[in-house]
DNA sequence: GGTTGCATACCGACCGGTCGGTTTTCTGGC
DNA sequence: GCCAGAAAACCGACCGGTCGGTATGCAACC
């Protein structure tokens, strides 16, 4: 799994569907409280305590679905990059240009991390709290929508619709890390919609990369 | 003298230089352990033993200079603070035409970010974790940044040299939150130096401004 | 002789995780 | 259709340990 990386962005193995895992009712009410308690107050300000009472069950009970604390936090990011790496694939799947699957990709990462902002938020902000392992398989997942991104720009540069003013690294670095940093300035209920703001920010960026020199 | 310090938002006075506040060398010693544990291991998995062992002081020393561990947080916060806004002012007294002055502002503020960025991954991490009293202090100075940058952007698109393609506020969130999420992927051991990299975002972020319409 | 600048011993709250036990559900032989 | 027994689901009191913070002492200096 941890071989060679995909040297262009052909769509590696993103396109791959994650595997239908049933999850019991008090399990989804223990990841959906522990979710929202950890959004809120921070993965060390919750106590577990905490949690079981939000969830409305008891200690026993999530020490019987989860091994520990730790254990949820690593479904939540699952759950979050899972998402994000299916709906990548299904964007190039689509096999369009790089133009619109840069649009596309974009466009649909910020609405997707809008909708579910509890998680980008406790991802983004937790993520070092993981232990090696599992950050590590975090990290490798994370990697590959990053360098498929990046693939996706130098395909448009090499193809002459992306400006090579800055490079590939740096525009991935930059587009995806304001994705990152939505959980700070995201209001649901602020006053543009997320859907005009994935179209503003998506524009914004491919304004910079359109090629227009003489 | 519990309270915030003298509210020195009394206007978007960003040209005033910090006050010069003596401190110790313990409370130094204590402040440099600090923030380096916090970017280390984040501020709940730091304990004040541990940053009294690193300071090599003690319990008392520490609990002498400071009221508390959030107390530390904050030291951190404000020195961040208080650069940048200096930093912001220094170019703003330069009067340069908007799009230097944007050009100037954010590689500054990337290159400083990058010579602090202990600083400011605690910052971006942690930032939650003050009392609701010095979150406002912090918010505020937070603020004030922001919407003299945005003036920046709104008088470059009302000069006609900036499009406004894109809103002033969005690219001002996207601008300075990229610079937010630096401590997650700049190393200052990387390729690239910390001058290169903000060259290469502000140009990317005048890329995107330029007006250039037929 | 009081104020500053520390040192040391200690406290009570809390927290993640465990463990022995009980209830509910599933399974298959009759 | 029934029942026994095994497995899964769940309960909640409890524990060892850590942590932020405090109380008190004391030496040096104004």
């Amino acid at each position: 799994m941890t071989d060679t990386e995909p040297a262009l962005g052909d769509g590696a193995d993103v396109t791959r569907s994650a595997a239908p895992v049933r999850v019991s009712a008090v399990e989804r009410r223990i990841l959906d409280a522990a979710l929202t308690l950890f959004a809120e107050r921070g993965f060390d300000g919750t106590s577990v305590q905490g949690i079981v009472e939000a969830a409305e069950v008891t200690k026993g009970a999530l020490y019987h679905y989860f091994d520990s604390k730790d254990d949820l936090l690593y479904e939540i990011y699952h759950s979050l990059i899972d998402r994000q790496l299916a709906d990548l694939g299904e964007v190039l799947a689509r096999g369009l240009p790089p133009r619109e699957s840069v649009r596309a990709v974009l466009a649909g990462l910020i609405r997707s991390t809008a909708e579910h902002i509890d998680e980008a938020k406790v991802f983004s902000r937790e993520m070092h709290r993981l232990d090696s392992a599992r950050m590590r398989s975090v990290r490798a997942d994370r990697r590959r929508y990053h360098v498929t991104f990046r693939g996706l720009i130098e395909q448009g540069q090499r193809d002459g619709v992306f400006s090579d003013a800055t490079p590939a690294e740096t525009v991935t670095i930059v587009a995806l890390g304001m994705v990152n940093q939505m959980p700070s300035w995201y209001r649901a209920d602020g006053p543009k919609t997320a859907g005009r703001l994935a179209d503003e920010v998506a524009g914004f960026v491919l304004a910079a990369l359109d090629q227009r020199r003489v």
